[in-house]
Formats: C-alpha cells, sequence, structure tokens
RNA sequence: CUACAAACCCGAGCUAUCGUGGUAAGCAAUUACCAAGGAAAGUCCGGACAGCAUAGGGUAACCCACCGGUGAACAGCCGGCGUCCUCGCAAGGGGGCAGAGAAAGUGCCACAGAAAAUAACUACCUCGCAAGAGGAAAAGGUGAAAACGUGAGGUAAGAGCUCACGAAUAAGACAAGUAAUUGUUUUAUAGGGUAAACCUUGGGUGCUGUAAUGCCACGUAAAGGAACGCUUGAGAACGACUCGUUCAAGUUCCAGGGUAGGCAGCAAGACUUCAUCAGUAAUGGUGAGGCUAGAUAAAUGAUAGUUUAGAAACAGAAUCCGGCUUACGAGGCUUGUAGUACU
RNA sequence: GGUCCUGUGGCCGAGUGGCUAGGCAAAGCUCUGCAAAAGCUUCUACAGCGGUUCGAAUCCGCUCGGGACCU
C-alpha cells in the first residue's frame, strides 16, 4: 500500500501559517529596517537579528522571546505590486508562484544553518512586468537563499 | 458551404507526486469532507442588516416622470398605449424612445437672411411728376427652422376676412377599455424650436456604512500649549441652512504618546434543483430533494501524464441579496444578412 | 471597502453650445564667413462609443486611462 510508505515520509516541504509573516507591524519594521538583495526581477528583503538585538530594539509582550532563543523563528511574505500588475488575478499568480518556489527551497536553506536565538524575516517583491516561468522562479529563490545563508554565517560569528 | 452579426447552453474531466484555507474527529501524529464567477469586475441603481437620530415647520439639495402588472424594493423585468426609424406593393414584421409641461415666466437660436418672434427686403395696391407716405402679407429668395394646406368667395391689392373639405392643439360630453389611450361629436384657438437651458407641475428621499457595530485582552500622558466658555450659555443633538425644541460645563484645535491582538458580526438564504398548478408574460403557489467558500499581508497552486479537433478566453469572493452595464475562448443550436456552387 | 476630481498637438495650457487661442519643442527658409539670437512658414489635437440639439471640446449616459481623499 502506498499510503503507508507516505505516512513514514517527513513534511518538510511546508508553507503554513506559522511559516508566513502575518503580523502588520512587524512587517512595517521589516521595510523600515531591512537590508536588501536583488536577482532580477525578484527583489529580497531581510532583516537578521539575534534575541539580545531584538529585546533591546523592541520590548513588545507579543514577541515570544523564549520561543526564539530555544527554536529560532523564519518567517517569510511575498508581494506583487498593484502598481505593475493590475489584475488581481496576475497578482495572485505572481504571489503564488513566489510562494510555490519558496516552499520548495527552504528545507536546504534551513539544513544549511541552525537558527536557535535568531530570528529572520524575509520579504520576496516582484518587480518586473513579465511573468516567468515557475521553473526560472525557483532558480532566482534558489539563489538569493544561498547568498543570504553566506551573510547568514558571517553575521552568527561576530 | 463560407464569412459576419445577434440570442441561448457550456465555462473541462481523470491519474500521480509535493502543497494551501476551513470544518469535524483525535492527547497527538494524522484522517475524512468541502473550497471562487458568469460576470466574483465597474460601483450605475434598488434593498436587507447595523449604529446614531426620531419634535417638528420653512428653504435649499438630490432623485423619479405614458399606463397597468410584477416584486422586499428599483432608473430593473413583463404586457399594453403613443411616437420615431426601418423592411415590405400591401397585410404586417423588426428595432429604438431621459415618453410630464414650450398655451406660467425668463434666457438662447452662430453664419445667412428684410425679419429668428411686437415681422416686411424685392415684388403687389392706393396717393404722388418724383422723393416718399400709407395699406396688405398671397409670390420670390436665405436658413436647421419663416407665422395651417387645397379650392371658391371677397378686395384697390390682399389676408381664416368668410365658406367647403382636410390637418393640428386645448377643453367638455358620449361610447369602448382597470388605465394610458382610441373613436364620434361640440366649442375655442392659430402661440417656431430648445426643459439632456433656468424653470413649473406632480410624486419621493433621515445620515453613515460590516474597516458599521458589540465584547474581551494589552498599553499610554487624567501630563503640555492655544482659543472660547461656565446660566449674561461655549458647545452638542435633530443630515445642510434657518426658525424652533432639548441637553449643557466643559468644548475645539496644535504638538506629542500608546495600541494596531482576539471573539462575535460571518455564512441556511427575498437560496437553489426538479415536478406540477395559476398567469399572454415577468412572476407566484404547492410538493419532493440539496447544503453549496469564509480568508484577514488574505486560501484552489506547481510539475508530469492522459482523454479530445483544442485546454486555451475574460477574469479571483472579502457583509449579503435583486437588477443594470461592460469584458470573453472553443464547440453546439437557432435566426438574420452577404457571397459562391448546384437544381 | 467607500467617496470625489480629471483627460484638448511631442510638452504646458486657454476655451460659459456656433471656425479649437497662445507658449515651448521639432522641421524648413531668411539673415551670417559659420553659428547663436531674431523673423517667416509648416507640422501635429478635443480619451473612446452612443444620445439630446439645426449644430457638442462644452449638455447627458456608458466605457477606458490618470490622480486625490476617507477608513
Amino acid at each position: 500500500m502506498p499510503s503507508t510508505s507516505i505516512k513514514i515520509l517527513p513534511k518538510i516541504f511546508t508553507y503554513q501559517k506559522a511559516d508566513k509573516l502575518k503580523s502588520r507591524k512587524q512587517t512595517q519594521y521589516l521595510f523600515a529596517k531591512g537590508q536588501s538583495m536583488n536577482a532580477f526581477p525578484i527583489k529580497l528583503i531581510y532583516t537578521i537579528e539575534s534575541v539580545e538585538q531584538l529585546s533591546a530594539v523592541l520590548p513588545s509582550p507579543f514577541l515570544n522571546l523564549a520561543d526564539i532563543k530555544e527554536n529560532g523563528q523564519l518567517q517569510a511574505g511575498v508581494g506583487a505590486p498593484s502598481r505593475t500588475f493590475r489584475k488581481a488575478v496576475l497578482r495572485n499568480r505572481v504571489k503564488r508562484l513566489l510562494r510555490e518556489a519558496y516552499r520548495l527551497e527552504k528545507p536546504a536553506f534551513i539544513a544549511s544553518k541552525p537558527f536557535q536565538g535568531f530570528r529572520v524575516n524575509l520579504f520576496f517583491l516582484y518587480t518586473d512586468a513579465t511573468i516567468l516561468s515557475s521553473a526560472d522562479i525557483q532558480d532566482k529563490i534558489k539563489q538569493l537563499l544561498m547568498r543570504l545563508s553566506e551573510k547568514f554565517n558571517t553575521i552568527s560569528k561576530a
């Protein structure tokens, strides 16, 4: 029976509510403080912060600092500007493709580095008017995440 | 047969792998089920629902405008009346109509033309040698539009000035029809168009929108500055203004600080499928079935295969319904127009 | 989600129902030894469709584009 073999496989290619960058305030903070890198037509905005930095900057009661210290936090969002994509159908299409690509590349990124004690926020923006194929977008996301992983290494050492 | 146009139907199915939102079960891992549209769009109308107000009058603003029906309601829909366009020899067919009032008043009508609404250039008649004065509104020409049409009488010349026939408008009576209206008849009238110019008449309309609203949690600054006022009344409510009524000791503005989490609203309804009955129809009644999205940086996707002539078009729910408008692929079916071929 | 404004040549911009001003730019000519400046000439427009009217950039309806505001 194939169903038994499926049960054994661990679920890793996920993109659930906990993985999504949902808080309005957190998103505004990310756009204000975050750094960016480009892999045209996709732009990645990110923040990488340790628990100590967070507690100094953001004394919010909603931040579960203990949980971050133990497990780390990785949240990501995607966006397609309504100025370049006027139709809601096209915006949805772009966001779905970005989410799908991130979902498939995420396990490799997680395996590259332990997250304990760090909060990592990502936001992927699509900046062109023409929509690339699914394989191309996944390739771009892969490049971005590899570069981010190198950056993360230098930060965590320091 | 081909092309175009219009109306209607339909808006892909299945399999595999990896995933998304919700509901239910489970301690959990997980499992099962459900998961965008005909327009979800534009926001052009009409409602439901919620909060505030309910003490109103006048003015203003906005909307509607042949009649009847339908319906929760409507500028929608259905049927009829009138009118215009078009096809046709005709009978009749098809399509459009913001379809009250120009005889309450005001304004406007370029150019041309004598004159664009109290008519008079040429021509006509009378008087006069002439210049000109008076009469009259038939003929000419201009214009989008020129002061009822034809014939006869009448006259100096003419004129609805009079008469006959015809056409028009308004009012009354009678007949048909629920009514708009139509027919007959009587009386009166001769006033060009424009109300999608102001306007008049009749009818109607509280305001704000689910990010409404109610509750829970967390946090801050009950501090500072300015203006007005405390019964000689600042200000607030009654959508605007005003009158009036009620409340009233604080109110408004500036700069700054905090939060931006959760629950309800929120998914079974003017719902929908089939059958049947009433009705010309829109639509309604009855019976039997169905449950059919509910997110909050916001869910349906990616990859591969397959069926097929092809998988493509327009396009993504955000409180919910009824309409209207606009966008749209392939195929099917019906109608119309044009062309070609055959008889 | 809701409300409102706006669209006139390549650009800016006037236009109260009657022939769409003006400026800048572009092209050509004159002037000059060559250019600049100046002068003359030309070119290119009422967002689209439909309606009202004798006549529409203007009035009305629908559509498309641009912008602003509220929460």
